[in-house]
DNA sequence: CAACCAACTGAACGTTTGTTTAGTATTCTG
DNA sequence: CAGAATACTAAACAAACGTTCAGTTGGTTG
């Protein structure tokens, strides 16, 4: 919506200083006038470019969301990057913007499930494709349940980056730390990890525990 | 430090609503008023059994840690829990505790950090031991290492329930769900899901691209 | 029964909150 | 260069905030 070239105005300076503010404060706990201070200027100017503090927020959310799509887009487009996929790509945007990303996912509001949504959409399709391709093998049941689960196992790296960052010993909202847990992360996704035999009991034991996918509103116990 | 028996009184009812409103609205989202509304009792009570509104969100941590680790603790003399570990004893506990957790874990705090800790030092030994028992059958590099991204992959479904319990059609924070999304997990665990040519193939390319283990402090770029 | 202590409340406190309003610079436009 | 729109501020507003304080209740103890 609004063009790269104007995006360096006070206006954008207080979004950005939002964007900083609001994963660190949380919504609630950041107030307009630390915003404004942070932003160099009256609080006044902050309410009169996005009408109300709720508007504010959701003009980060669009910004957020515009910058995760176009990035993603990109990605695509040059093939720069490998499976699992589309969010491995998202590191690439800046660390406010990975933050703000991370903050809001875990907020459960509106702007999350449509994130995670579009995420698991463009995974389904790769599962699908790869499948026919030959890069994927096999899926369990739905390709859409797959890829959720897929989706919300990678975004728990971005979700507990302050964590994985410690324990690591590389910032994670850089592509070096990206680069660093991958090789844990192929560990565990190549099956070379746990032992075989014990994770297809483990399989057997939950599928007989569980009813069969067709056999639908069973009383509970 | 607080015994169960006592834990039905005024005190305790304040700090349930407390954990059940702080995930919700966050910490300063969270007005005083509104949980001493709730819990039926005048804002002042609050104060008078907490001290101060951080004296109960400090209270409220508190009890979450405790139960977590009550709940492991018990999951591991019981055996009641399959691989990958600690984390999926964790959904025996309460609806509200698994919110609190989940919150706790996105703020970064040092209650965060420390959870997070007490998950990876847990699965950590779950590695080396389960490596000797031949349950485990290579782990990458640092065993703390491949257990943080283990454990930060496992909390991922945790954090984004709401998302989860979207996709699947299936409550994620009851056991119910863990057993719905497993057949999911195991499959990428299992090293079904991916080509296993193509991962090896991405693995030494990754492996190229980054300096060996040993040999620190190289210049950027 | 007196003395005490913890549980608990109503009312008020000073502060901070998001927002409004009236007005001043600055920039665009014809 | 007049005029209109836009960018921006200082000051003030009512509402809501966390917290305090003085006081009441109800059970326990000597």
């Amino acid at each position: 919506m609004r063009s790269v070239v104007e995006d360096l105005t006070t206006r954008a300076r207080i979004r950005d200083v939002a964007i900083e503010r609001f994963p660190k404060d949380g919504f609630a706990g950041t107030t307009v006038r630390a915003i404004a201070k942070n932003a160099g200027v009256s609080p006044a100017l902050v309410l009169h470019h996005f009408g109300s503090k709720e508007g504010l927020h959701r003009a980060c959310d669009e910004y957020v969301v515009h910058m995760t799509m176009e990035m993603k887009r990109e990605a695509i487009e040059t093939g720069a990057y490998r499976e699992p996929g589309a969010i491995a790509a998202t590191y690439q945007l800046a660390e406010p913007t990975l933050r703000y990303l991370a903050w809001t996912l875990g907020t459960g509001s509106e702007t999350a499930a449509r994130i995670f949504a579009e995420f698991v959409g463009e995974v389904t399709v790769q599962l699908v494709q790869g499948k026919e391709q030959g890069l994927i093998n096999e899926y369990h049941g739905d390709p859409q349940k797959q890829a959720a689960v897929l989706v919300a196992m990678q975004l728990g790296g971005l979700m507990l980056h302050d964590q994985l960052t410690r324990a690591l010993g590389v910032d994670m909202l850089t592509a070096e730390g990206l680069m660093a847990s991958a090789p844990y992360t192929l560990q565990i996704f190549s099956g070379e990890l746990f032992n075989r035999e014990v994770m297809a009991q483990t399989k057997q034991t939950i599928e007989q525990l569980q009813p069969a996918p067709d056999a639908k509103q069973r009383a509970t116990k």
